[in-house]
DNA sequence: GCTATTAGTGAATATTGATTCATTCTTTTG
DNA sequence: CAAAAGAATGAATCAATATTCACTAATAGC
């Protein structure tokens, strides 16, 4: 016996591990999941092709945990916006700003979290994605109906048309962002933008002109 | 001089072709551009893959004209909606519920011309696609203002909320059909998710309770 | 320093699917 | 019917990438 992984050696592959991760999210914020090639994320990470495949096991396994690790960072800072104390409108309010602000930033990631077309073990991590967000939403439009602030309705059918017009008015094909791309840079129609949008939303959800 | 093509034949080919855009559509509305082979395609029309290359330059093409084909008639409907007698939110009414009804009844296509990322021809005939949607909406959105039935708003970006509520309610990856396609043949159920979500819609427009 | 073991490499291979083109079949006309 | 022209064919080719694997480099323990 002469040779056994060492704790140095583990830390290593670890972070050659992470690079990995790293430059593919990097690719997939660039172009979508679909324009990230192997070649390209192993050039950016500084190894060989095959490399990554000591690390995993395929493309779309790869994939897949690049999609959960994006999504958990998504769901964590919704779920803090809905935390704070406050009117379920209020927090909600909260939750649809800071999710359309985070679509603004990167609109290429947001799409394709939610709306590429993907792979199949990549489609089901969207599976648990698009369940744990609707649930955000929904539980805080159910507070609302209990709150006596939302009107009652169907939570869950609801919570989809919120994710609908967010999506559309910010990634989608429809997006002004998508013609107009040096427009999208003016942080103050950002602003406009948003504002709108949760306008709409909110008054879908109540009825209540704002 | 022996051979001159004569009005048999020039008929002969343009059923030809027609025929292979039939087949096209089919393939694109039972799996979407991407799935669309060219081989199943000549299978379908029952004509060999060459075939296809004397009617269509080339896959770019012959799916540029079958989305232009598609939604032709996707706006003709809406228009018509649109241009029935009543007050701009009864007409909105109307051609929402054209727009999701028509979704609901080939999910798969509707999902292919509104979201489906397509090749750069195709995405050239979605501009356009989208303009005359937009406009249609953005319209009576703005007669609605002018009649004082609808709160003045930014028309366009409005518009863009409908189309997303309703293009993720039926055939986005939040969508209820997609995970439970039994279900989503009971008509009941449709026509409850349909006036939900028309609910949403015009109440996001109007901030009207209905 | 030596050897066993694992990590890393990247050119070669495999795969998938659009497109081509030499060949065959049809139609038209004298 | 024969010749000319076009239409149709589909196996072969091409292109774009993911994946493999024979080989080299690095590390661990003696």
């Amino acid at each position: 016996m002469a040779y056994r992984e060492t704790e140095k050696m583990r830390l290593r592959k670890a972070a050659a591990r992470q690079r990995i991760a790293e430059c593919t999210y990097e690719c997939v914020a660039e172009g979508g999941f679909r324009n990230a090639r192997i070649t390209r994320i192993a050039q950016l990470a500084d190894v060989a092709t095959g490399t990554i495949y000591r690390h995993f096991e395929s493309k779309e396994d790869l994939f897949a945990e690049i999609f959960r690790q994006a999504t958990q960072r998504e769901i964590a800072k919704v779920t803090k916006a809905l935390a704070t104390p406050g009117s379920a409108t209020e927090r909600l309010e909260k939750a649809l700003r800071q999710f359309a602000e985070r679509a603004l930033k990167g609109p290429v990631m947001a799409w394709s979290l939610i709306a590429e077309p993907v792979d199949p073990k990549v489609e089901e991590e969207r599976l648990a994605y698009r369940k744990a967000y609707a649930g955000l939403f929904e539980q805080a439009i159910r507070e609302g109906i209990e709150e006596g602030c939302i009107p009652d309705q169907n939570a869950r059918q609801s919570s989809t048309c919120l994710v609908g017009a967010i999506a559309e008015s910010l990634v989608g094909p429809l997006s002004p962002t998508q013609t107009n791309l040096a427009a999208a840079k003016e942080t103050e129609n950002n602003d406009q933008l948003v504002n709108t949008i949760i306008c709409f939303c909110l008054q879908g959800l109540t009825g209540i002109r704002r």
